[in-house]
RNA sequence: GGCUCGGUAGUUCAGUUGGUUAGAACGCCAGCCUGUCACGCUGGAGGUCGUGGGUUCGAGCCCCAUUCGAGUCGCCA
């Protein structure tokens, strides 16, 4: 804070040892209360809350938000209040000049706009973000990205930024789309990640990269996703191994976490496979804070007469739930079926270990036996079942082990658990049954070209996820940085060499030049807010947020433009008649 | 694009089988109040019940359409 005139002191500093001195604060009015004569005034700037005493003899009138400048002497209070910091005295006030008017009525009470509709929020974000949670949520933002920024400028890693303005890539998701005024029917696209520029930078020799990168995509929001644009924690290094990303993770994670919440995270993570990811937990992002797993019993039942089972991959879940009653599992299986699931069966299991109630009478002894020895279940559980094709089971038995959770309260908010997911198949089938990319066409095989070839839907790539809590906060892998193999690796998908040299010219040319190996990730720093604060909605860690449909409804973005400026970049809109 | 939920005072909400003048809390305005701190007390203003149509003697409530918002599925590596 800077001594002027408009202020000696802060509004969150003044102690007992400040009394009997002359101080200046400048502020807004959170609250007003008039007692007669006296009229106490609590002063808010982004630092604290000063209580202000105005005797008879100054007239002013003052409203709530009123930006004010006080001139007035500390005094001990005679009522003291343990609650704010600075409670132990009080600033009498001299003089008071009104800086800033609030003359409006304002649209909701600052202290309570949580609960506010949002759209109302974003429109008044200004005032909004006066309120404590928001002034914090800024605040820690700012604190963790300049730690972000000197841990990896301490590892010697460069940052380096990369054009917003670039080519529309093929891949992925939708472009956000910037028509080019000197280039006449062509179009500029926002990146989507920094992906090819960071691989061209290992190409160009720098070392080590990162960026805190702004990432455009052109989709549709959810509760933890932005509709419109995200941040990322986006590196790269050079003449590296899968290992050497891990570690710089796993240093940088577990500092900030102990940092700004204090919870002790220990390392190494734990990894699991994809493989062992979704038969354990029917997910490749699984919360493992959530202890149950899921069993596949589809063997178990290969011969059942239970006609939702015949056919069917079947996957199965066992939890003590009891104390809940028929509803429970009445709103459960809804709940299931709102998801779209065909339903959902399960089975009591009493205190002589006998299964009753449900689709009891459909199981066998056989498999009744066959059942304790997969899922070891025990006297007063019940076992769920999920039973459909195999995609959908995996889904569903995901869905109902998150909610048997929630339900359940089976999940330690307050902690946090971290997990690697990596050995991500290279190749997997589309619903042609024609082979694909599973998750991108530029990660590097764990086998040799050959191997691949053979059998590719078995070839594992170097890409990993990190999971935290449940959330995808980290992608990244170990590229491919031979032109020969993307060529190879196309043509398994079914694609022909001028693919990759035409939809990827930057890349395939500038490996061919002679390319270190290399790899990294690219981390969501919103969802690292969301996760340091609990909090389950992305636009509350965002200062100026769009809203689902990614309009801004305090700037009114998106909106028309004039038809000139429309000219001037050669577009023409399609009139709705 | 699909599904679910919602739109009533400045804000958050209530509103019975469709029935008198649509209510509460907070906020706002006025008055009283010299130690409050979510101050208190008294009084007051404030409503196109999202919009359009329909059913009905009568609609905030029922029906149809539409619009806006949230959540979710698709989508997002």
């Amino acid at each position: 804070m800077n001594k002027n005139k408009y202020r000696t002191v802060d509004c969150g500093s003044l102690r007992m040892s400040d009394c009997e001195t002359n101080q200046t604060l400048s502020g807004f009015v959170d609250t007003v209360r008039k007692l007669g004569g006296i009229t106490f005034v609590v002063l808010r700037d982004f630092y604290g809350k000063t209580q202000i005493v105005l005797p008879e003899e100054i007239d002013v009138s003052l409203n709530k938000e009123d930006v004010i400048c006080v001139h007035g002497i500390v005094k001990e209070r005679s009522s003291k209040n343990p609650n704010m910091p600075t409670g132990d005295i009080e600033v009498v006030a001299e003089s008071v000049e009104i800086l800033g008017k609030c003359e409006k009525t304002l649209p909701f009470e600052i202290k309570n706009s949580q609960s506010v509709n949002e759209d109302l929020r974003l429109k008044y974000r200004y005032l909004d973000l006066r309120a404590d949670y928001n002034k914090n949520m800024i605040k820690l933002r700012s604190d963790l990205m300049m730690y972000v920024r000197n841990f990896m400028h301490d590892k010697g890693f460069l940052e380096v930024q990369t054009p917003i303005l670039t080519a529309s890539s093929p891949e992925g998701a939708r472009d956000f789309l910037v028509p080019s005024r000197l280039n006449p029917g062509k179009f500029y696209a926002l990146p989507q990640a920094p992906q090819q520029f960071k691989q061209l930078l290992m190409t160009s020799g720098v070392d080590k990269y990162f960026q805190i990168a702004p990432c455009f995509r052109d989709e549709d929001a959810r509760a933890d996703r932005s509709p419109t644009e995200f941040y990322q924690i986006d590196m790269e290094m050079a003449f590296a191994t899968q290992e050497d990303v891990f570690a710089v993770f796993e240093e940088l994670y577990s500092k900030i976490f102990e940092k700004f919440t204090g919870v002790k995270v220990s390392t190494p993570f734990k990894r699991l496979t994809y493989e062992d990811a979704i038969n354990t937990y029917a997910s490749d992002k699984p919360d493992l804070r959530n202890p149950l797993t899921v069993a596949d019993v589809s063997e178990i039942f290969k011969d059942t007469e239970f006609n939702a089972f015949k056919g069917n991959t079947i996957k199965a879940i066992h939890v003590d739930c009891q104390g809940n009653g028929r509803k429970f599992y009445d709103s459960l299986t809804e709940f299931l079926k709102s998801r779209e699931a065909k339903g959902l069966a399960y089975v009591h299991i009493n205190e002589n270990n006998e299964f009753e109630t449900g689709i009891s009478k459909f199981i066998t002894e056989k498999q009744k036996n066959q059942l304790k020895d997969v899922l070891k279940y025990k006297a007063g559980e019940t076992i769920f079942f999920i039973a459909d094709q195999k995609s959908k089971a995996i889904k569903f038995a995901d869905v109902l082990r998150q909610e048997l959770g929630k339900r359940l309260n089976l999940i330690d908010e307050n902690a946090y658990n971290f997990v690697w997911i990596v050995d991500f198949p290279f190749y997997e089938l589309d619903d042609d049954g024609k082979i694909e990319f599973s998750h991108n066409p530029f990660s590097l095989p764990q086998v040799s070209i050959e191997e691949v070839k053979k059998d590719p839907l078995s070839a594992k790539a170097y890409q990993y996820d990190l999971v935290i809590n449940g959330y995808e906060s980290l992608s990244g892998a170990v590229r491919n940085h031979r032109p020969d193999y993307m060529v190879e690796l196309f043509k398994i998908a079914g694609y022909d060499k001028d693919v990759v040299e035409n939809k990827f010219p930057a890349l395939y040319n500038a490996f061919s030049y002679g390319a270190p190996p290399h790899c990294g990730a690219g981390a969501g720093f919103d969802r690292l807010m969301m996760l340091l604060t609990h909090n389950e909605y992305i636009r509350d860690v965002i200062a100026f947020p769009m809203n689902k449909n990614g309009c801004d409804p305090l700037t009114n973005a998106p909106n028309t433009v004039d038809k000139k400026l429309l000219k001037d970049v050669h577009i023409k809109l399609i009139d709705e008649e």
